[in-house]
DNA sequence: CTCATTGTGTAGAACGTTCTCCGTATAACG
DNA sequence: CGTTATACGGAGAACGTTCTACACAATGAG
């Protein structure tokens, strides 16, 4: 048992907070105090102890600090990797961690809500002092059941009625108004939405939301065009079987508003493929504004929803319930519309 | 301090090894041999202490383990979270740990070195039971410092020197080679590499192992042309002008090996801008065969190194340490092209 | 019958912090 | 001068595990 020896070996020589302690000559409650910048310490002893900690090279041990306090870490839950917004979330958190000294752990889901769950209880069990849980795939119970053991901020997730923990969204059902506005403001009037299967079909979620835009966006257009909902499921492998047969078919529309880019861009792959011309014969948009649909050869036009600013502020409501803050909150951020070549000409 | 009282209150109803010892009439001790599974327990002991386990939903807390033993976590630290091989990287490291009781906690460097060295110490002083470390920035002396006080996997980084601590990479100078061999056979000649600015330009990133590979690759093909390896340093604002100087300047090589599909995907979009047809005009090759690289309106050949396989490896690897091993291991992955459209036709 | 041996379980000391008391010195006040 | 605040610092009990050392019983060997 090498890492034994190893850990054995090393622990010989941790700093631990009674050596920093001896080396200034003071209580380890003082250090501690010190650490914590709690009451009751004079300058002098203050630099003194900082000076030994620097000299010393010394950290504190966060496990032992999750036995009694804090652990000034905050967990970040992905349900899965692929989505192109999550790059930005990311960034956000970090950018408003850095300056703290709140740093952020995160953990991926693969799109099993067992794998789900058992990060959240980990991330419990390490006495984390908060979660920012992305999009999860929960039921708001059992969130809010979590929520009595560690303050949590659910990203992605529309419960503005959740009374225990706190939710930051951009409002999915304005993009999807926004997208189907600009639509019809192109002239269409037979535009479908490509969306997921139901699965879990929660009004909580985004894609649930994004219908719902598209629907009421659709019947005040006043127009003949009926609200058409392709859904076609997630994670299957006949996937772009399907899109390609929903591109053939007969009663094929004039315009798609897809739920993501994911998808939308392999849309325009696909018509690309098939020979049919966006946006002549098939207008696109998409959601999310990824990387990729900024690109000159994919032009798709996309609601952007910030992910860096959901992150940001996800990040503050969080830090802002850490600090003690428990009525809920829920926070709802306006999304826009970035015109590209695949939406057509704007009459 | 309302999250004080709210770890109290449920610190009271809290379910620690204590009370499953006397829920199931034994000994704390008891439970924690059961829970290790260690030497010296009954089938009859055994069936008590899981029963109470379930019955009581016990789970015990990683902090209180990480004081005196393992806590089932391995750390990976991802400079950034950009690159689009890195989703592969998480899936694989994953589902190599999901069936076992290891767990994976990810942090994200934002390419700061400083953050990145912030991390890994937390990650150490979480007692997490060891790192994947996906490529790194730091020197190889820091990496093997931290590698005294906890086993490292480095992944992407080459150092097949290292005494301290393993890597798993793949054969990037074959990766390189492996593209301009490709674009020799299909008759270019005057072949330019696109790569990143020098800036900690030690052996062991992979661009400068691509770099060496088509260096030799180029002197190898006995033709007159030489390496040219264009230099466009990352993250700065005016990267896509320097792109395009590069794409309209009068020497611009009949084609290009670039260090990733990130840059790639950018050239094919600025040719298409350009009016520069490809592979008429222009063949590229990418690394890394992102999905963006395979949608048939990109259609760009690429190098693949399976970041999922480079990921489970790692975790084999790493898990193997943990478990004992202390000789150091360095893995080297068979590279392959992905022959498409950019790339030209082959003769 | 005695003495090791083996199998099973327990007691209790770590592990490295936080945090509640409590003691002491100094200052302020009457 | 005595009393009461106030500021500073320390002792020591948690926190929830792991793990060493040991006790005890049952078994086997001689």
């Amino acid at each position: 048992m090498s890492p034994k020896d190893g850990q054995k070996t090393a622990k010989t020589d941790r700093v631990t907070i009674r050596t920093v302690a001896s080396h200034a000559g003071v209580s380890v409650a003082a250090v501690s105090k010190v650490l914590r910048n709690a009451y009751g310490v004079s300058d002098n002893l203050r630099g003194k102890v900082t000076g030994s900690i620097q000299e010393l090279g010394y950290r504190p041990s966060r496990t032992a600090r999750g036995l009694r306090g804090q652990t000034f870490t905050i967990g970040l839950l992905l349900v899965e990797i692929g989505n192109p917004f999550l790059p930005g979330v990311i960034a956000g958190v970090n950018g408003v961690l850095a300056p703290s000294h709140y740093q952020a752990m995160i953990g991926v889901g693969e799109a099993q809500t067992q794998l789900e769950t058992s990060l959240i209880e980990t991330m419990i069990d390490y006495k984390m002092d908060g979660l920012i849980l992305v999009a999860p795939r929960l039921p708001s119970e059992i969130v809010a059941a979590f929520a009595t053991q560690i303050p949590i901020v659910a990203l992605g997730y529309h419960d503005a009625s959740a009374e225990a923990f706190d939710t930051v969204n951009t409002d999915d059902q304005r993009g999807a108004e926004l997208a189907v506005e600009a639509l019809l403001e192109c002239g269409y009037r037979d535009i479908a939405m490509l969306s997921l299967g139901q699965r879990e079909g929660h009004k909580v979620s985004v894609v649930r939301q994004r219908e719902i835009g598209y629907r009421q966006a659709m019947q005040l257009s006043g127009f003949e065009g009926e609200p058409k909902i392709v859904n076609i499921s997630v994670g299957s492998p006949d996937r772009e079987d399907a899109m390609r047969a929903f591109l053939t078919s007969e009663n094929r529309p004039r315009a798609i508003f897809c739920w993501s880019d994911l998808d939308a861009v392999t849309i325009l792959s696909l018509a690309a493929e098939l020979k049919i011309r966006v946006p002549e014969d098939l207008a696109v948009v998409g959601y999310d504004n990824s990387p990729t649909s900024g690109l000159s050869l994919v032009n798709l036009a996309s609601i952007d929803q910030s992910g860096r600013h959901l992150g940001e502020m996800a990040t503050r409501t969080l830090l802002s319930r850490i600090e003690g803050r428990t009525a809920a909150t829920h926070i709802l951020m306006e999304p826009s519309l970035v015109r590209r070549a695949s939406l057509g000409l704007k009459i």
